[in-house]
DNA sequence: AAAAATATTGAATATAAATTCAATGAAATG
DNA sequence: CATTTCATTGAATTTATATTCAATATTTTT
């Protein structure tokens, strides 16, 4: 049984990520169904069948992406910024080999920033709520002198903006060479004297 | 003579900052001549009389963008980490009284990315091209040891993500507040042992 | 293999936004 | 103050795109 719905399912992941693609490097409003329609060979028609507009399927990209984001946000981690790094690093591998996370990225982000997103959308995206998360871990980094002085939301917001920023060029750049890791969290760390 | 030569073009730049804050917030596609005609509280009709398109404010907007990067790429300073600590710092300044830099780097780096941006417009963003530029410096840091080891473009790009990535943020929260520059110069500056 | 269910298309239709335009009002000029 | 020039509007018009739909093809079920 389901050998039909198996290959809907199938045939709408496709679109799903044809227009992940496509909204990630056009923009969302700039984004035509045709254009879509045209990346997986259907006519637009068709599109309809799959998804009831051009915002559903937007809301369902921001929704997997809201899903998809799991932070292991209190991982074992001795130091706080131990667990910078290996968040950077783990992040930073995980966007080389599967192109579509750096693009989940930048689609959250806009949809979390731009005016042009329908509300409920926007409010879907702002439960992923990375630049708050971190400021706990911040907070008892300076503390056990792991991570520099400063206002520990300033820091967070400095580092996720940078993650953001590489995610951004990467998405649209993939073939640019990604930084060491180190070189990120060094916003964070505090250096010995 | 020309005092409504005088109003015109003061009218015109009126509608580009209106333009400019709109399309950064909103997106170039999905904002309205409508939006930008409200926002000047002027008729849509006569929005026409001062631009000939939509396309041809952002072209306008794009070539300001270009027009006002100057960047003092070959300043007097010792050593290059110095530069990069005062080209940042001037920046952060900058971006803080004068939201519209922030804006404007934004705008630069949508219409340089989107593939959505028309083509001639495209090339007259590529024009700035900052990577690449900082790339010389680094190297010459790197020799007299103030800046750290690594691919100097890597090096370059990570820092210039970073830039975006906090402008980005800035011009859409501009209430968040800006990193300490030495957090991100940080992340070319060489630790000694 | 007939019937039912589902996939697919291409051609309407609807909607929304950009652009044009004829008409009107306001300021400058002689 | 008559005339010309420019600013402004609101209502068409055009263009672009989303969405619907009736008709057809394909697959599954009986």
């Amino acid at each position: 049984m389901g050998v039909r719905k198996e290959q809907k399912e199938q045939r709408r992941q496709e679109i799903l990520y044809a227009a992940l693609d496509l909204f990630v490097t056009r923009g969302y409003a700039a984004t035509k169904i045709s254009d879509i329609a045209q990346r997986v060979s259907m006519s637009v028609g068709l599109m309809f069948h799959y998804f009831e507009s051009k915002e559903k399927l937007y809301e369902e990209l921001v929704t997997m992406g809201l899903a998809g984001t799991t932070y292991p946000a209190s991982q074992t981690c001795e130091r706080a910024i131990d667990f910078f790094e290996q968040f950077t690093e783990a992040l930073f591998s995980v966007m080389k080999d599967q192109p579509n996370i750096a693009k989940m990225f930048v689609l959250m982000a806009n949809a979390q920033r731009s005016e042009g997103t329908p509300e409920y959308i926007r409010e879907i995206a702002l439960k992923v709520n990375t630049i708050e998360q971190f400021v706990p871990i911040i907070e008892m980094g300076q503390k056990e002198g792991s991570i520099r002085e400063g206002n520990p939301l300033a820091l967070s917001n400095a580092f996720w903006c940078s993650i953001q920023g590489i995610a951004e060029q990467y998405a649209a750049h993939p073939e640019t060479e990604l930084p060491e890791s180190a070189w990120i969290v060094d916003i964070v760390r505090r250096k010995k004297e």
